[in-house]
RNA sequence: GGGCGAAUGGCGGAACUGGUAGACGCGUUGGACUCAAAAUCCAAUAGUAGCAAUACUGUGAGAGUUCGAUUCUCUCUUUGCCCA
């Protein structure tokens, strides 16, 4: 028997495909859209199983939909700016631009060894100066509405390698890759004003809902919105201060007062930048780090200054206000008030400066002489200690009524506070798009004239310098405006920027004048579903939700406020992990399985320890290559194995056993197809096999309600278990009108996941042209047989099988009949019967 | 600490709207083929008892609603993710 050769199979409709141009869209208004996108990749040089399962899973409904007769646009592109590319260049002494176009090809000829449907004439690079010349437009459209701005920001600063770093390339206060301690250093940054849009973004995350919950609350608790009070505290001392403002969700504790506390860059602390107390505590300051988490944990320090705080509901009291390394500057207005008893910060730091500790909130169930101790009680429950206050439910009355008492006595204001901060958007590389501004020799903003985009990166410069390589070419600076002389900003856009608004593009990808066109984006946005990994759920989402609301800002052309209809989170690609005697990591290949041990593969005596199955990564050298996969087993398997083993939505567990099986079932079904497809060449014309009808019509309904529902895996459990009918059937049956006809309908089917390896089938019977979604037969399931279950007492005491639709007085017979049910019936009184339609029957017993 | 989710054989997982728990795959065991092995094919595979028919137990634990609960409600345990 010939085997199948998936080598041929696979290139030859690959390049059916190719020379068809059979993923080519066109906007046509007269049929139904959908749009189906996939994050689209870094382009770091190959692709990773994470990409695999990615593209597949957007592959199999892009190609389902086509199927069910949409116009799909199902494109890919690059994300190709961003810190790898210059690395890499730095090390190999290459140019980024060089170097990414050269992964881009090797991945792009991955991808489309993987049969994925794209529509690579629609292909973009983030990269391209044909793409960023329309973002550095959008910046300066922003900019114009105000929606872009220039302030002065902490960053952490690297003091070796002379550059910024973001918060996760700062590893316990040290610099990821010079191991210098980090600085708090002030730099001059360009903002976007995501924060004005706060209540926007939140309400929009209500519309979407096909979105996951968890994602939309992840976006919830990032933007955190919360109600509370701005107060005035009135302030005495030496200082000429009078006033410094808090924000505060809990005013009702005001009474529980004991401390105010400053974060080191509130404004106060100019009067102390000489003090050298000050300056030490400010230094042990930028040690603890930044992250909410690390000020949770740390130790509560503080710089007690000679200021006293009074309280707006006690003018009598007055307390001490001290600079304190939990605060941040970020939040309110980097001053906080201190209610030690009801929260734990503020507990841990009053213990340490012996602070008064008052109680004025007490849970319901204590009694009244409720007294905080040991540590601070931050729950719900009844207040009191605070005279006026005394009494009320906290926080739901507690925080309306102290807030009213506060306004009406000009003390304090209502306020709504969110965490979400503006989007800093500036960056000290080379490899990004550069910001489309001058300075004027007095350094004033000049944006750069929308004629003259775009700005273009120089190239072959040389990167092996400190700091941003732009800030050493000199010569790409100067640029004159207006017949000024002006000098370019040398910082260049986050990459987050990029993939906020690609998916515009891609419906316009040849659009010249504009990063899109109106007609295209009417009749292709919104994305109908988006497909990628839950680690984006915040920024890349949130980034791309605020910038559709950005363009739209002042811009009655474009009425798009939510990008993607639909989102679908996949789960992580998981391996085993290895490690030898001395805890060094092993990849997959360095080991091998000898008489269930499993062993290192050069070296036999030694024994592998075998650690749990975690998500793949260089690191842990549990990595599998799909470029080796695809060589050994074929893109059809590749694809059939990783959708098959769990659901998308789940961490998939990478397996050699798992991936063979998957082989062999293509093999397999190969076998098997060449002997039905003999058997309809000798096909009677008499006979018609009703149950092979039904057979493949319930397959149909199952496929389609799958398919709908993301539930791949079990789509791939109906495949084997069509295989296993088949082979059954075909052994059996000798009555075989029907069989072309359904068989082609179970390919079709299969198509989305296999397309390779379905189309080779169908064209060899004749049908591929009937592209179409298969329509299953009614009338085959209408007559359909049914196993009736018969219950006593609730337990299942046996099965019937029976017509659909039979009748309550046929079953009462049929039980009579059966030797088995009637031994429990025998001498008992039915008490009550339950008859549930083409279910069950339940008899219910005098005992 | 808070929020959200999850828990089903040796493993991954399936189960429509509350109605036959364990589909399908992996693994394991036995058999066929072979000088032998691999590959392939056939069979078995939740546990306990039994030659068997069959019976009992069983979806993290405990309660509740119901004729009937993997599914709904409550409490608890473990665990994952996110935020802190």
């Amino acid at each position: 028997m010939e085997r199948y050769n998936f080598k041929e199979v696979e290139d030859k409709w690959q390049r059916y495909w190719e020379n068809e141009k059979a993923f080519q869209t066109k906007l046509d208004k007269t049929k139904k859209k959908f749009y189906c996108l996939e994050m689209f990749p870094y382009p770091s040089g190959k692709i990773h199983m994470g990409h695999v399962r990615n593209y597949t899973i957007g592959d199999v409904l892009s190609r389902y939909k086509k199927l069910r007769g949409f116009n799909v646009l199902h494109p890919m592109g690059w994300d190709s700016f961003g810190m790898p590319a210059e690395n890499a260049a730095r090390e190999n002494k290459l140019d980024p631009k060089d170097w990414t176009i050269e992964n881009i090809n090797a991945m792009k000829s991955q991808l489309k060894r993987l049969g994925f449907s794209l529509d690579w004439d629609r292909e973009i690079s983030t990269c391209d100066e044909n793409y960023y010349k329309h973002q550095q437009n959008f910046f300066l459209e922003l900019l114009e509405k105000g929606l872009v701005y220039r302030k002065e920001n902490y960053v952490n600063w690297d003091p070796i390698d002379e550059t910024v770093l973001a918060n996760e390339q700062v590893i316990d206060g040290k610099g990821w890759r010079s191991g210098a301690t980090v600085q708090r250093k002030k730099l001059s940054q360009w903002f976007f004003n995501i924060s004005k849009f706060s209540q926007d973004l939140l309400d929009g995350l209500e519309t979407l809902d096909t979105w996951p919950n968890k994602v939309k609350t992840m976006q919830k608790n990032w933007i955190g919105k919360s109600f509370g009070c701005e107060i005035n505290f009135d302030i005495e001392g030496e200082l000429p201060i009078d006033k410094i403002k808090c924000f505060t969700t809990r005013p009702d504790t005001l009474f529980g007062f004991s401390f105010l506390a400053l974060s080191v860059d509130h404004e106060i602390s100019n009067f102390y930048k000489d003090n050298k107390e000050f300056i030490k505590f400010r230094e042990q300051c930028s040690k603890t780090g930044t992250t909410e988490e690390a000020i949770a944990v740390g130790e509560k320090i503080g710089f007690k200054t000679n200021l006293l705080a009074k309280n707006p509901l006690d003018p009598s009291k007055k307390v001490p206000v001290y600079f304190a390394n939990f605060v941040l500057m970020d939040y309110g207005f980097g001053a906080v008030f201190g209610c030690p008893a009801h929260d734990q910060r503020d507990f841990d730091f009053a213990k340490k400066y012996n602070l008064e500790i008052r109680t004025v909130v007490r849970p319901k169930e204590a009694d009244g002489n409720f007294n905080v101790e040991k540590e601070a009680y931050a729950g719900p429950g009844i207040i009191i200690n605070s005279e006026f206050l005394n009494g009320l439910n906290a926080p739901e009355e507690s925080v309306k009524d102290a807030i009213d008492i506060l306004e009406k006595k000009k003390l304090g204001k209502k306020k709504i506070n969110y965490r979400l901060k503006d989007w800093g958007v500036s960056r000290q590389r080379y490899w990004g798009c550069p910001i489309p501004i001058a300075y004027d020799k007095k350094g004033k903003v000049v944006p750069i004239p929308k004629e003259m985009l775009p700005v273009k990166l120089p190239e072959k410069i040389d990167l092996n310098v400190k700091g941003n390589p732009l800030d050493s070419q000199k010569n790409w600076q100067e640029i004159v405006i207006n017949g000024e002389k002006c000098k370019r900003e040398t910082d260049t856009l986050d990459t987050f920027v990029c993939s906020s608004w690609y998916y515009l593009r891609f419906c316009s990808p040849n659009e010249k004048n504009y990063g899109f066109n109106k007609e295209d984006i009417n009749y292709w946005m919104p994305v109908d579903q988006y497909i990628g990994g839950v680690e984006h759920a915040i920024l890349h989402l949130l980034y791309s939700r605020f910038f559709m609301r950005a363009i739209d800002y002042k811009n009655s052309n474009f009425n798009i406020t939510e990008p993607f209809k639909s989102l679908f989170t996949q789960g992580m690609v998981c391996h085993e992990t290895y490690k030898d005697e001395d805890g060094n990591w092993l990849s997959p290949d360095e080991i091998k399985k000898v008489n269930n041990k499993i062993v290192q593969k050069n070296n036999p005596t030694k024994e592998v320890k075998v650690g749990p199955s975690e998500s793949m990564s260089k690191s842990k050298k549990n990595v599998v290559d799909p470029e080796f996969i695809i060589n050994n087993y074929g893109a059809d398997s590749v694809r059939l194995f990783i959708l098959s083993d769990s659901p998308p939505e789940k961490d998939v567990q990478w397996s050699e056993q798992g991936m063979v099986s998957s082989y062999k079932f293509i093999q397999k079904f190969w076998i098997l197809h060449k002997q039905i497809k003999s058997k309809i060449s000798n096909e009677s014309q008499n006979n018609y096999d009703n149950d092979f009808e039904k057979y493949t019509s319930q397959l149909i309904i199952k496929f389609t309600d799958n398919l709908e529902k993301f539930n791949y895996n079990v789509i791939i459990a109906h495949m084997y278990e069509t295989y296993n009918y088949l082979i059954n059937f075909i052994r059996t049956k000798k009555n075989l009108k029907n069989l072309k006809d359904n068989y082609s309908k179970i390919l079709l089917c299969f198509s989305p996941v296999i397309p390779h390896f379905a189309n080779e089938c169908l064209s060899e019977l004749g049908v591929l042209k009937k592209d179409k979604w298969p329509e299953y037969d009614k009338y085959s399931l209408e007559n359909e047989d049914i196993n009736f279950v018969i219950q006593i007492n609730g337990k299942k005491r046996g099965i019937l099988n029976a017509k659909k639709g039979i009748k309550e007085i046929e079953v009462l017979q049929l039980v009579r009949e059966d030797r088995n049910i009637n031994k429990y019936l025998q001498d008992k009184e039915i008490k009550k019967t339950i008859f549930v339609k083409n279910r069950l029957i339940n008899f219910l017993l005098n005992e």
